[in-house]
RNA sequence: GGGUGCGUCGGAUAGCGGCUAUUCCACCUCUCUGUAAAAGAGGCGCUUUCGGGCUUCGCAGGUUCGAGUCCUGCCGCACCCA
């Protein structure tokens, strides 16, 4: 399932395979993040362009819509959004951090009131798993409570107990559904998620009982949940050593460039993050300062700027917004033409940037991948 | 020439006797990490030793304890009549 071609002779880096139902990919990698079965203002015909391997969906936005009987009448949401290759869905763990208010955890699962129509969702790690399954998703997510920063280390031991209970559960139930089906074909894996907020003791006992479990692939969850950078460093340190060598590790909702480029030299091989989407739809535009440069010296110095492309200094400014980026957008556009599209509100401004800060990110990967 | 109405921040507005003059747009600054985010926060007269101080509703007077608001004159704009 997960090979690892090469590692890096500098640091704990590696290149490695995973084989996946719908495809093999290439690790390091990055999910560009689709959470209700789409990657904002783009086709999967334009993703796969910008070298996308893998997209991630959400199960608690897709279960409440479209729900569960469109998608599996779609025949899977592969299908339904047509796009072919793999796709990694979160178990809706996030959103017990992110609509905390909204939500009550109980022994079995979560309580959510939609934020759509009210209604009570109750999400347990079985029927999150069951979803994933009905998805026809190439990574299956454990259900798992992620606790905000900061949190004392009673709460954080608690709620890490739920997190491995659920694990369990969610084995079990993956297991007495696809156990035995799948024979000939690749089946979905099953990835388990390390929680422990910023304790090491708690990390390494949720790295120790997840093992115990045995998942296909291992996540580092709870991650840039408000802690200092500092903080998500050291654990990144930790979970390094802990996680299992041989199988693919996954930083989840991480990060900002630079620290992707720490991170794989931790030996982390997967990541998603809503960054280069999110803050294209917000005008911030990611660009590599020089390109002749290394990601060498990247450790400390910024190899990239971000520009603020509604600013008047670039209202007329007829440079691309990199000229030695080959994406699409800096191909064929000015920056004083996206800084007047986002200025006068044109939907195209959304396509633009979200295109280029995918292709920066993504672009970003293949590079780190070459330089192991 | 006569009449009517209107002048409030860069633009558009609210306010029709009572404390710090409203809101929208534009503009400026910041934030964004498993997406309730094409979003959100702050600023937008001058000045400050960050406590505050000063100044403002076309202009000039007046009435009043108190005026953007009422009165008079002027200036400007719009419309109507001649």
């Amino acid at each position: 399932m997960f090979k690892i071609i090469k590692k890096s002779k500098k640091t704990n880096a590696r290149i490695g395979k995973l084989k996946l139902p719908h495809g093999e990919i290439k690790t390091p990698c990055f999910l560009p993040i689709a959470t209700r079965g789409a990657v904002k203002n783009l086709t999967p015909d334009e993703l796969k362009k910008l070298g996308a391997q893998i997209i991630l969906g959400n199960t608690y936005h897709l279960i409440q819509r479209p729900g569960l009987k469109i998608i599996k009448k779609a025949g899977g949401l592969h299908n339904f959004m047509s796009w072919p290759g793999p796709i990694l869905t979160d178990s809706g763990g996030f959103q017990v951090f992110s609509l905390a208010k909204r939500r009550k955890i109980t022994r079995n699962g979560v309580k959510f009131i939609s934020e759509i129509d009210g209604k009570e969702i109750f999400l347990t790690p079985e029927k999150s798993i069951g979803a994933q399954i009905i998805f026809g998703s190439d990574i299956i997510m454990v259900l798992d409570e992620c606790p905000a920063w900061p949190a004392t280390h009673e709460y954080a031991e608690k709620s890490l107990s739920l997190t491995t209970d659920w694990a369990k559960k969610a084995k079990i139930f993956y297991e007495k559904k696809l156990g035995s089906k799948i024979k000939n074909k690749i089946r979905p894996l099953l990835f388990g998620i390390a929680q422990g907020s910023i304790f090491k003791d708690l990390r390494e006992k949720s790295v120790k009982e997840l093992t115990k479990i045995d998942f296909d692939g291992y996540a580092v969850g709870g991650v840039s949940v408000g802690e200092p950078r500092k903080n998500k460093k050291r654990v990144l340190n930790w979970m390094s050593k802990l996680l299992p060598e041989k199988k693919p590790r996954y930083v989840m909702g991480y990060g900002k460039p630079e620290e992707i480029v720490e991170a794989i030299d931790l030996g982390m091989d997967m990541f998603d993050c809503v960054i280069p989407t999110r803050e294209a739809r917000h005008g911030r535009i990611y660009k590599f300062k020089s390109a002749s440069k290394t990601l060498a010296s990247k450790q400390n110095a910024k190899f990239y700027e971000i520009l603020q492309i509604e600013k008047s200094e670039f209202s007329k400014d007829q440079k691309p917004i990199d000229k030695n980026c080959r994406c699409y957008t800096c191909r064929n556009y000015s920056r004083a033409y996206i800084c007047h599209l986002f200025r006068t509100k044109e939907l195209l401004a959304l396509r633009l940037g979200t295109i280029h800060n995918l292709y920066f990110y993504l672009s970003l990967m293949k590079k780190l991948g070459n330089s192991i």
